[in-house]
RNA sequence: GGAGAGAUGGCCGAGUGGUCGAAGGCGCACGCCUGGAAAGUGUGUAUACGCCAAAAGCGUAUCAUGGGUUCGAAUCCCAUUCUCUCCGCCA
């Protein structure tokens, strides 16, 4: 959610940068503005009458004291009055504040100045490749067959036991999985990140707080009868520990990395790009959490982004990092990079990171704030990334690593496998 | 799932109708003391919104949440949520 305050001081400013991700908010944010001044009027107004009436209720205390009982009847009927209007001016302030919370909730988060425009992923600027394309022999699979014929990942079980993406993870297949999240975690630690382990499930506050709600309900899975939501991300639970707090400014930079699965609905993507594990509704995925000061925050993006970097090249993956248009960024985001590899067999870039800055709007709605050196309490900025998703990446490894002898395992993953060749 | 107890500031904890945003303690911050530290000692220490150009200041709200009684509610009543204890079930 964006500030109040910086609507109000910048209303033309946050129309054109939402211009930017393709969004006229201009009505949007002048019925905002006219609110909030409907809301301080109201607001006054009903302070003003309960300033009356607790004069009065002392005035009373007073007169009762002194035994002056009968000498109160009248104040007590003019409090009545007041309170009778009380009722009616609470209920126009706060008729007045959720029609503004409303439109506010729905006000994407206002992209950084260096996002290029854009609407498609076609408009993504490239802003490093790295990594050799392998050059694959003429009988290269896709990592689907490669799955069955090493007998590693079995999606037609998954379809018999769940549904269609959910797949089971076998022999080879589940201990490259397990390989490949503790090589991440350790890798996070490695970097100062502190591990955590979340819940799976959160409340609606919690959905609300990092922005997942109310904009994107129906993408979560929903446990109608506890009002409780599979989270989607490691992103939500984690970065809901600091909801409602004041963090010291000497915490900063907060790191936390957690493991998880993630559950998508993915409704609506049905046909698209969802051959194996391309896309899945349920998958893993360790996510790193930064909570940072305002002024260092893109700094710590940058540090983000370097350090994914870092994972990719010691998995030997060829990669490209773009840095997300407008109209492919999220609801959340001021700017994102992706991070992309290869997967040689089906000849595509396969989205594997995503790395953002929310700055303060996530803060904003979560109410995470800090003590600045003037003591002064402002919203903290917050960003967080994959590091990694993991079935993407098991599909470049099988794809780009395809021999006659079997699938090779890079050197620094094999120690954690505990074996270099899937045959 | 059944029975009972409870929910107060960063933490502990007092407060059962009036001047309570809330005693006291701990913690934290700053000062004094000290060669330095500890101990001791003094002062300060919630959040949001509104008024004000701003600071100071003032107003309003907040003692789990929502409603009610009352001139007046942390305190009384109702509902909800959550926590704890015991029993049952169970990894």
């Amino acid at each position: 959610m964006l500030e109040l305050s910086y609507i109000r001081e910048n209303t033309a400013e946050v129309a054109e940068r939402l211009a930017i991700k393709n969004i006229d908010a201009t009505a949007s944010l002048q019925q905002i503005i006219d609110l909030d001044a409907k809301r301080r009027e109201a607001q006054k107004l009903l302070d003003d009458n309960l300033a009356e009436s607790n004069n009065i209720a002392r005035e009373v205390g007073n007169l009762m004291k002194a035994g002056k009982a009968s000498d109160a009847s009248e104040l007590k009927l003019r409090v009545a009055d007041l309170k009778a209007q009380a009722k009616e001016l609470a209920e126009n302030l706060d008729n007045i504040t959720s029609e503004q919370t409303g439109l506010l909730v729905l006000l994407p988060n206002v992209p950084h100045a260096s996002v290029p425009r854009g609407k498609t992923p076609e408009d993504n600027l490239i802003v490093n490749s790295e990594g050799v394309i392998p050059a694959l022999p003429a009988n290269a699979v896709p990592h689907w067959d490669l799955a069955s014929k090493y007998d590693i990942i079995d999606f037609e079980l998954g379809n018999k036991v769940t549904g269609a993406g959910f797949p089971f993870y076998k022999g080879k297949g589940a201990r490259l999985q397990r390989a490949l999240i503790n090589f991440f975690l350790d890798n996070a630690i490695e970097a100062g990140y502190r591990e955590i382990q979340p819940p799976l499930v959160v409340n609606e506050a919690s959905g609300y707080g990092t922005g997942q709600l109310p904009d994107k309900d129906g993408q979560m899975y929903f446990c109608q009868i506890d009002k409780l939501y599979l989270i989607p991300t490691a992103e939500v639970p984690v970065t809901n520990i600091y909801r409602d707090e004041i963090v010291k400014a000497s915490a900063f930079p907060i790191r936390n990395v957690a493991y998880s699965n993630c559950f998508r609905r993915e409704a609506g993507s049905y046909g698209k790009d969802v051959r194996g594990l391309n896309r899945l509704h349920q998958f893993d995925k360790v996510e790193i959490v930064n909570i940072q000061h305002p002024d260092h925050s893109y700094e710590t993006l940058d540090e983000m982004v370097a350090y994914v970097s870092t994972l990719l090249r010691k998995l030997e993956l060829p990669f490209r990092v773009l840095k997300l248009c407008g109209g492919d960024m999220s609801f959340t985001s001021a700017l994102t990079y992706d991070f992309e590899v290869y997967s040689a067999a089906q000849q595509k870039w396969l989205e594997v990171s995503s790395v953002s800055n929310f700055e303060s709007f996530q803060a904003n709605r979560m109410k995470l704030r800090f003590k600045d050196e003037n003591g002064k309490t402002r919203l903290c900025h917050t960003l967080n990334g994959s590091a990694l998703a993991l079935p993407r990446i098991v599909a470049a490894l099988l794809e780009n690593n395809q021999t006659d002898e079997g699938i090779s395992i890079p050197a620094a993953l094999a120690k954690y496998t505990g074996f270099d060749l899937i045959n």
